[in-house]
DNA sequence: GGGAAGAATTAGACGAGTCTAATGCAAAAG
DNA sequence: CTTTTGCATTAGACTCGTCTAATTCTTCCC
């Protein structure tokens, strides 16, 4: 049985492996799971003689097919955790987070089939995350990208809002926010703040930091794309 | 915070206080976890300095109403989540043992007041175990006894069934008997087994370890007192 | 009251996961 | 090609929960 710790730092490591480019150092590690350098170095080093990450010394780790797999199922236990309890105990999506960042080294795969199978199997998590089965998680929706990097007038769809603070979410969800939502970009502040316009005509402004935490896409990508051709 | 490990020594002394005589022994509460009597004495040792159990040196412990406190939390997570598990996610009620076993020390006060709500607070569990809320535990049904104590030709009515073994559960449910059940007493052999027959004119042979699992009362007590006092 | 039997505690060790302080390696800068 | 700088690792220690072996306390019996 793999410990909660060792599951936590697998699926940091592959979070990672994505962001970045592989191996992933030793001090990112540590950093993402606020410990210090040393301590992942002895966790890393647990991981690879159970074989679950491959290791160069003084350069890091990647995740071996074992090591992903763990990784996958817990994000699985994560996503799905958010999901059940946003959908059947009625909690806010901006506050599943950390109930879902325990629970998810904790129920059985009996549960996770169950739960699964109440939610009718779903494959997107209240935030818009894909949640993964078995097999690898879906590519990025490709063209999801950070709201910053677009300029003003741009007309565009909330694809995923990432999980992080509970307090930023919250802020989000009640400014309505959430995934799905369509919006425009008002204003690029040069003082490192978005102003972005809802449907409902709303405007808001959003620091930089919470900016960067929504990823959008042209909306009805595929359907522009049809229309274009004709 | 609290470990998951003291919880369940917590858990374990509650439950021991009422089936004895308090104080707890040590080597009671060893041999109920499954650990050496060091250990526990070094564990007794902790909760003292806690202030969750009064101890005796060389007799053993009482919970203080800190720590029965804390007991009680625990065992209403246990069975909040037996019957959530059971009424919402489709368990059978044999196996939610195990699973909450483990869940009752990681889901939050949040968890526990939306569970207890989605299921319109509930106090009794699928075995038939009432749920405590803040308040001590109710009292034992005191017309609740062993099915064991009964001589033949009883009528009764199955109060609870004691959460132990999942395969004896699961034999029993198969066999038609679950808290609420109406039975008679048919045979006590002398070789440690009895044999009961339910409402459907089955008769269930049960060998005395798992009778013992079995609580039992007089059917509709109340009202048979009104009854006959008419 | 004096042992003997049985239970409880102390002593000392270990693995997991963490830390701080000291040291070692590697890659960039000159 | 050598030095510097910065990250990684090693060394050693601590807490938690556990163990085995040794010791000490209680109690009960003669």
């Amino acid at each position: 049985m793999l410990s909660a710790k060792m599951e936590d730092y697998l699926k940091a490591i592959y979070r990672l492996e994505r962001e970045g480019e592989p191996p992933v150092a030793t001090s990112t590690i540590a950093e993402t799971l606020d410990v210090t350098p040393p301590t992942a170095t002895s966790m890393v080093e647990k991981l690879e003689d159970r074989e679950l990450v491959e290791r160069e010394k003084y350069k890091g780790v990647t995740l071996t097919p074992e090591g992903e797999t763990v990784a996958l199922e817990v994000i699985r236990h994560h996503r799905l955790l958010e999901t059940f309890l946003t959908e059947e105990l009625g909690y806010d999506w901006s506050e599943v987070h950390e109930e879902a960042e325990i629970l998810e080294h904790h129920i059985s795969e009996e549960f996770e089939r169950r739960v699964a199978a109440a939610l009718d199997e779903p494959t997107v998590d209240p935030h818009g995350d894909p949640i993964p089965n078995d097999e690898l998680e879906p590519i990025d929706d490709h063209s999801a990208s950070a709201l910053a990097d677009h300029g003003e007038g741009a007309r565009l769809e909330v694809a995923r809002v990432r999980d992080r603070d509970s307090d930023e979410l919250t802020y989000l969800d009640e400014a309505g926010i959430t995934p799905g939502t369509d919006l425009v970009v008002e204003e690029v502040a040069p003082i490192g703040m978005v102003t972005v316009r809802l449907d409902s005509g709303e405007s808001v402004a959003l620091p930089d930091h919470i900016a960067d935490a929504i990823q959008v896409r042209t909306p009805d990508d595929s359907v522009a794309d049809e229309v274009s051709k004709v």
